[in-house]
DNA sequence: CCGAGGATTATCT
DNA sequence: GATAATCCTCGGA
């Protein structure tokens, strides 16, 4: 039985880029309503951070849709994007520093039963190789937003996982930034991935 | 196999 | 009014 406990808020109050990091290899872990658990190893994430940085929310300044990105680290940051996709991102830095981690795709290893039973018909490693595919898997939407992930309370948490050795882990520019986004934001490494896992996003 | 375009709506300008 | 941290389908080759 592994250890499900939250990862503690200091984890997240480090800069985004670490955070993204060390999230590889953590477990996402969801309590549904009705009592089943699903877990998935986190295989992608990007990371926005600063009020420079162009390809992020927090580029601006406070909005009520961003505002999260600015509250206390540890807290869920979800939005709608394209009309349609829930996103899934975790506040980090302290207070007043607008920064988060985008959770594009994760690997399932328990419950994957559950997420079957919304991903009809499709190939396992489509169920959660992109962030909204991970949304769709794990029932998450905006009522998830804001929420605090370092407490099992609201069924939506993350814990230690296995450690990803610097050898497996690879990095690259951050995906889907839109046209606004100029160097060296579009070029940055800000994004990190598992080498060679199948869920990860195209 | 690949690229183009539509879906669909909260949010910002 | 335009845009958006994406995904899916469809048409062409």
């Amino acid at each position: 039985m592994s250890d499900l406990t939250p990862l503690p808020r200091a984890f997240y109050a480090q800069h985004a880029t670490q955070v993204a990091r060390q999230l590889l290899g953590a477990t996402l872990v969801r309590r549904l309503p009705d009592g089943a658990l699903i877990r998935a190893k986190i295989v992608e994430t990007e990371a926005y951070s600063g009020t420079d940085d162009l390809a992020s929310h927090g580029r601006a300044k406070r909005t009520p849709r961003n505002l999260p990105m600015y509250g206390p680290p540890g807290h869920a940051y979800v939005y709608l994007a394209y009309g349609i996709h829930w996103l899934l991102n975790v506040v980090a830095e302290p207070i007043d520093s607008p920064a988060a981690v985008l959770i594009r795709a994760a690997e399932p290893l328990e419950g994957a039963e559950h997420i079957a039973a919304r991903r009809d018909g499709r190939a396992p490693y489509d169920w959660t190789s992109g962030p909204a595919r991970l949304t769709v898997a794990l029932g998450i939407t905006g009522a998830h937003n804001k929420l605090d992930l370092t407490t099992t309370a609201h069924g939506l948490w993350i814990a230690a996982g296995e450690e990803v050795p610097d050898s497996a882990v690879r990095t690259g520019a951050r995906i889907g930034l839109g046209k606004r986004v100029r160097e060296p934001w579009l070029s940055i490494p800000w994004r990190w991935w598992i080498a060679d896992n199948p869920y990860v996003s195209r």
